[in-house]
RNA sequence: GCAGGCGUGGUCUAGUCUGGUAUGACUAGGGGUUUCCAACCCCUCAACCUGGGUUCAAAUCCCGGCGCCUGCACCA
């Protein structure tokens, strides 16, 4: 199954196509159809299941405008904006960073000034003035000039401005993670291979949040889980995940637990195991933020297809915006709880003896340990302050940290479109795809044999019943019965079942398993209990 | 963003060189027939990416835009 198959197939059969097509398309939106949708929607209900159900994740729905401070803050208006130059007379364009040597890790204006007249590798012209293109989508908030905003590149940051809050729902213990199911926007400068490189894309995010001294550690249930590892240094190779924790091919606990997660939520919606690995990135690779990252990568007819990021954001971005924002990002730090005395000036004194001198004093001891007789600099004089000018008094606290975080961050798009890609199958005779009941965009097709006789009436009540237990079911009495399966079996409906005379005589129906073509005869209860999810 | 290739019903496609009624198949819809895996028969819907130019006449030739594919560059 090929990329052009893929994309036939999801237009022909409502799954997605390119948006915007009547105005002549517009590179990297697209729209999902009713069959897209639907398996979006189950992809999305497994995750919940795995991440915000059973592990227990704060699940947030962040808003998606923020403010420009947000981006400076995170880094993404500096390191998410990437300085071009271009050559007038070849047309090719570079990074300004690249030509240069050193570049990456010089200042704008530094790297503007050392770019200036530097030739073209291309054909040796001499390049442009340096640009830079951002890779957020900015927006005014607000009438007038407005405020500068920018759609999030990320759904991470809500996440990250959330802590403190999320934190207080937590009741103030570590470790918790909040999870996020959102869009995210990159104005990405040539979007292609349509549900792999998209400007606006869903991403389902969770961000683990845990004391630097107290990693979570590895749960018991995940130590043997088998896993495909492609490490930045060492050999590619296939181990379980305890074992690669303890043998340092996985830095972390936390990364590593999950590693073992986004392995068993992939492959429960039906990836399998033989095509996902896990890849580590090199130093240069990585991220502004991040200390440690794994991709984890889907095999398909385009190469390997990066569907989710497992990265060590250590406190990047909590002490990001615990500096940069007015709020308190940190918690303190267990068993670092003290009780002490200390000496604290008495201002009330210091005013009445030293009158207008005694805003210097208290300027010039406002960063020193205060005690008795204690000598200080005041406007060119030495002061000495003996201890009737100071008092004692109790001071309790902890020492504060900010918390690291694990994140594991998958793209909604690239998953269906690999999942797509590897389910479908075609032995010759008929193609269909072959996805897990769980991410299949229905259950059950419900079809009588022929339109007449009663059949159709039958057929339409028994769907009723169908839909009334919250069976996903889907009606089809056109053409006949063969083609209704091969329909069914394009969009991968998980059963079939059919109604015939004999229903109408005994109550009986058959039904039809999807991958195997099996057909047995059940009542119409069995059948649909067998059915129901 | 650069270079090359491409753009015809829902899908696949003929026609483009050499300008003149747009081909066929599949799918889909309606009807008939039919007792379980794309059966068959009749009918129907449905397309030249877009804007300009050349011409009596443009799917076809020329120019611009948009989109798709490939390569380069980019891709937290």
């Amino acid at each position: 199954m090929d990329f052009q198959k893929v994309i036939a197939l999801a237009t022909r059969r409502g799954i997605f196509q390119p948006a915007f097509d009547a105005y002549g398309g517009l590179a990297g939106f697209m729209d999902y159809g009713p069959v897209g949708v639907k398996m979006r929607r189950r992809i999305l209900e497994v995750w919940r299941k795995h991440y915000v159900i059973n592990a227990g994740c704060l699940e947030l729905d962040g808003a998606l405008v923020g403010p420009e401070a947000l981006f400076q803050a995170s880094g993404h208006l500096g390191e998410f904006d990437d300085a071009l130059v271009d050559c007038a007379d070849c047309g090719k364009q570079f990074r300004a960073d690249h030509l240069i040597k050193g570049g990456e890790e010089m200042s704008r204006d530094a790297l503007a000034e050392a770019i200036s007249g530097t030739a073209c590798p291309g054909c040796g012209s001499i390049l442009s003035e340096m640009s830079s293109f951002n890779l957020m989508f900015s927006t005014k908030v607000g009438a007038g000039k407005g405020l500068s905003g920018y759609l999030r590149p990320e759904t991470a940051q809500s996440i990250f401005l959330a802590f403190p809050w999320l934190l207080r729902q937590n009741r103030s213990k570590l470790p918790f993670a909040g999870a996020q199911i959102g869009r995210s926007f990159r104005n990405e400068i040539s979007p292609r291979q349509g549900p792999l490189r998209m400007r606006e894309f869903t991403q389902m995010e969770v961000e683990h949040f845990f004391l630097p001294n107290d990693e979570p550690k590895l749960p018991t249930s995940l130590e043997s889980i088998e896993i495909n590892l492609v490490p930045a240094k060492g050999k590619k190779n296939s181990t379980t995940i305890g074992n690669a924790l303890r043998t340092g091919i996985i830095g972390s606990s936390l990364v590593a637990t999950h590693l073992a997660r986004a392995q068993n939520f992939l492959t429960g919606i039906g990836v399998a195991k033989d095509n996902l690995r896990f890849r580590q990135h090199g130093a240069n690779e990585m991220a502004h933020y991040s200390s440690d990252c794994w991709d984890g990568e889907i095999n398909t007819s385009l190469g390997w297809v990066e569907v989710v990021g497992v990265a060590h954001r250590g406190d990047y971005d909590l002490s990001a915006h615990g500096n940069f924002s007015s709020k308190e990002f940190r918690v303190p730090l267990p068993g670092t709880e003290r009780e002490r005395e200390v000496w604290v000036p008495n201002i009330g004194k210091l005013g009445k003896e030293f009158k207008g001198e005694a805003k210097s004093i208290l300027e010039a001891i406002k960063d020193v340990d205060v005690k008795p007789d204690i000598s200080i600099e005041v406007n060119g004089n030495s002061v000495t302050l003996s201890e009737e000018y100071m008092s004692k008094k109790t001071e309790r606290g902890s020492e504060m940290v900010f918390p690291y975080v694990v994140e594991p961050s998958f793209g909604l798009d690239r998953i269906l479109y690999c999942l797509l890609e590897s389910s479908w199958k075609n032995d010759g005779e008929r193609e269909w795809i072959s996805l897990p009941q769980e991410t299949s965009p229905y259950d059950l097709l419900v079809a009588p044999l022929m339109t007449k006789d009663g059949l159709d009436g039958k057929a339409q009540g028994i769907l009723q019943s169908a839909l009334d237990m919250g069976v996903d079911a889907y009606y089809d009495e056109a053409g006949s019965i063969g083609r209704r399966y091969a329909r069914a079996d394009e969009i991968g409906i998980f059963f079939s079942m059919t109604i015939d005379h004999q229903t109408l005589e005994d109550g009986t129906v058959t039904l039809r398993e999807r991958d195997s073509k099996n057909q047995s005869r059940l009542s119409i209860e069995d059948a649909l209990s067998k059915v129901r999810r």
